[in-house]
DNA sequence: AGCACGCCGACT
DNA sequence: GTCGGCGTGCTC
């Protein structure tokens, strides 16, 4: 037997081992297998067997077999058509796809009665003389009427291993996935049912953007109603703590187990989800974008909460998904959900390929004001510090972001007020500390000259403060207040953070915007907004849109008391949109700006990333590339050094038409096979 | 990816 | 005359 196998490496095709044997029973399509290759010892994924090879050498032998996880064949194929779409090696795509242990923890199972009540009544009355034991086991199912777990059945009878056992192989009982029903729900919450109207207009199938700024409460309603019988769920959250807020939200709601996933896990856990997942014992998941590749089976809905949110694309390393895109494929009913969605998301709705489900939004006693930064000196304006002073006078608590870099410095012309920008791509320039210029990130032109490339003004205005700053000051102003600082660093001190907790035993938490993105928090009284003047100055076409998704999330956080923007832009559309909840205004500006510079969704953009060491040979690259593509009808800008990789650069690449951006980028790639490429980038 | 093979410049 | 640059090609 010959096992075709993907090995961990940036190379399009497999190899053939040949399977000894001894592991002929145990290897199958999906594992994980170790091989020897090129003198040493590797582990790749078996991607096919067959009896013959085209291989005219000799074979090195399988020397293992790691019995899980696994792939199952739809997971499997699902993986290799991500890393065709995204034009990733395929053998890394599946190796970073597939968790690479399973924990011993015992996994959660639970059982059912296989046959009638009628039969199981018998069945109790024939084996209880005998087999009381399994008289029991089937005494508890009838009583409980629903899956019981199987922790549940040992500490209601004691050991229960082996009549448990010999139940399922006389077929009384069987191993089977828990049933979420309403009846079975905990405690609804009293808003349940006033938030979750929108359920009803849900199709069976189809693809849905639901426009909304409470969303949790419908989608335990959608678990209750439609997962009913067979049905499995996923529900995507943009990071970790969001996706811990709702899942926990869920589980305290539902008596079903609910799975967590996310990257935080020990790699151990991950496994063990995965398995679970594939064997049907888990089929309700809330994660962050790994989790799209989950083995379920066959789901029959996939929420992406937060849709906007930049988290679901991968851009770290290969393969470049967007989880969004990849869950449109997972289920027959996909549910896009957002308090501020993207405006291409938004615009897909215009062009009639996403249906708009938009709830009454509920009035909340929300106060939303600016403080003009052009009056106030310093980072804490002095009427921010009064509101967060009246706000813990009153037992509240204040929340406080900061846009994440504190050394990112994002510069202003003062005569425009407006961020500079490149002339020829529309993009704010940044700051580049080391060399001291200005650069466009997008086409690489450095402007050493320190004035505005519209106006000539050389009155600039450097911006930026970040987390810590703010924090200090913060500590500093409020002696007596508990000041907590939240950013991806500390998230990842500590996994298990979340802001509720965090909340509780501080007066004022300030963070990254990751803070701003959840649930409400009843014991809010203030959510502000520092320094959303640098998100406005970043070099992105999307920074208006973050602007005001940051905002709007902001506000969503608060039941009820006071939103305040710091800003010098308080006439940015983005800014004065947000602080009226005026979705339409801002996207009306945002699709002509869009337009204007050819920008998604108007346009489709790839990037293009050189690897290669030494800036010689990426020139070389980047000329193959440039020949090769020169019959396209594409914009190509860069090359660029790439932002905050040191030794490499990015080209990008316009195209008006998707296929024409997708045979562009295949055509790049055969001319510079070492180059990695990023088809819709979220950030450029 | 890692490593070998292979063809051109500055050194003991 | 060798040591060493990294360009091309292969690994089942």
């Amino acid at each position: 037997m010959i096992a075709h196998v993907l090995l961990p490496l940036p190379i399009d095709h497999g190899f053939d081992f040949l399977v000894p044997p001894a592991l002929e029973e145990r290897i199958e399509v999906g594992v994980r297998v170790k091989v020897r290759f090129n003198e040493r010892e590797r582990a790749g994924i078996v991607i096919s067997l067959a009896e013959e090879t085209a291989h005219p050498g000799t074979l090195e032998p399988v020397l293992d077999v790691v019995p899980a996880p696994v792939f199952p064949p739809t997971g499997l194929e699902f993986a290799l058509q991500t890393a065709r779409d995204c034009l990733a090696p395929p053998g890394l795509t599946l190796n970073r796809i597939l968790p690479t242990q399973v924990s011993k923890d015992k996994m959660e199972t639970f059982f059912s009665l296989a046959v009638d009540l009628n039969a199981a009544i018998l069945e109790t009355e024939r084996l209880n003389p005998r087999a009381p034991r399994q008289a029991a086991i089937l005494r508890a199912l009838l009583a409980a009427g629903t899956p019981i777990a199987k922790r549940e059945l040992r500490a209601q009878l004691g050991a229960i291993d082996r009549p448990l056992a010999r139940l399922v192989k006389l077929g009384l009982v069987r191993e089977t996935s828990p049933t979420p029903s309403a009846e079975e729900a905990i405690e609804l919450p009293p808003e349940y049912k006033r938030l979750s109207g929108w359920v009803e207009e849900l199709p069976v199938s189809g693809k849905i953007l639901l426009f909304a700024d409470r969303r949790a409460e419908g989608y335990l309603r959608l678990l209750i109603e439609r997962l009913t019988g067979d049905g499995a769920g996923l529900i995507l959250a943009p990071e970790i703590i969001a996706a811990r807020e709702l899942h926990d939200y869920l589980s305290q709601h539902l008596k079903e187990r609910i799975g967590l996933y996310h990257s935080g896990l020990a790699e151990g856990t991950r496994g063990r989800m995965w398995e679970e997942v594939r064997w049907g014992k888990l089929r309700i998941v809330v994660g962050t974008r790994s989790a799209v590749f989950l083995p379920f089976e066959e789901l029959s809905l996939v929420v992406v909460d937060q849709e906007e949110d930049r988290s679901y694309k991968q851009d770290e390393m290969l393969p470049y998904y967007h989880a969004r895109e990849l869950a449109e494929g997972r289920a027959p009913l996909v549910i896009l959900a957002s308090a501020a969605p993207a405006v291409e998301t938004f615009h897909r709705t215009m062009q009639g390929e996403l249906s708009l489900i938009r709830p009454q939004e509920e009035d909340r006693a929300i106060a939303a004001r600016h403080i003009d930064m052009e009056k106030e000196k310093g980072i804490l304006s002095e009427p921010l510090r009064r509101a967060i002073f009246r706000v813990l006078q009153a037992g509240k608590k204040a929340l406080v972001t900061v846009p994440r870099r504190g050394y990112f410095q994002a510069v202003i012309c003062k005569s425009c007020g407006s961020p500079l920008r490149c002339p020829d791509c529309g993009t704010n320039l940044v700051y580049e500390v080391e060399r001291a210029q200005l650069i466009c990130r997008v086409c690489g032109r450095a402007y050493p000259r320190f004035a505005c490339p519209h106006c000539g003004s050389r009155a600039l205005r450097f911006l930026g403060a970040g987390v810590e700053r703010v924090w200090a000051e913060l500590d500093q102003a409020f002696p007596e207040a508990r000041v907590v600082r939240v950013d991806g660093r500390t998230v990842r001190k500590d996994p298990s953070l979340d802001i509720a907790s965090t909340l509780s035993r501080a007066d004022i938490v300030v963070g990254t915007p990751m803070i701003a993105k959840g649930q409400p928090l009843p014991a809010l009284g203030l959510a502000a907004a520092v320094g959303i003047d640098a998100i406005l100055a970043t070099p992105d076409f999307r920074a208006a849109e973050r602007a005001y998704q940051l905002l709007i999330n902001l506000a969503g956080r608060l039941n009820e008391g006071e939103l305040i923007v710091q800003t010098r832009f308080s006439d940015h559309y983005a800014i004065k949109s947000a602080l009226i909840g005026d979705y339409e205004g801002f996207l009306q500006r945002e699709l002509e700006t869009r337009e204007a510079f050819s920008y998604p969704p108007f346009a489709h953009l790839a990037r293009l990333l050189l690897t290669s060491r030494g800036p010689a040979k990426r020139r070389s690259e980047a000329e193959r590339i440039e020949d090769a593509l020169k019959g396209f009808a594409i914009d190509i800008l860069g090359p660029s050094p790439h932002p905050t990789r040191r030794g490499a650069d990015l080209i990008l690449i316009k195209a008006k038409d998707p296929q024409l951006l997708r045979e562009a980028c295949r055509t790049a790639k055969e001319a510079a096979p070492g180059v990695e490429i990023d088809i819709n980038p979220d950030r450029i």
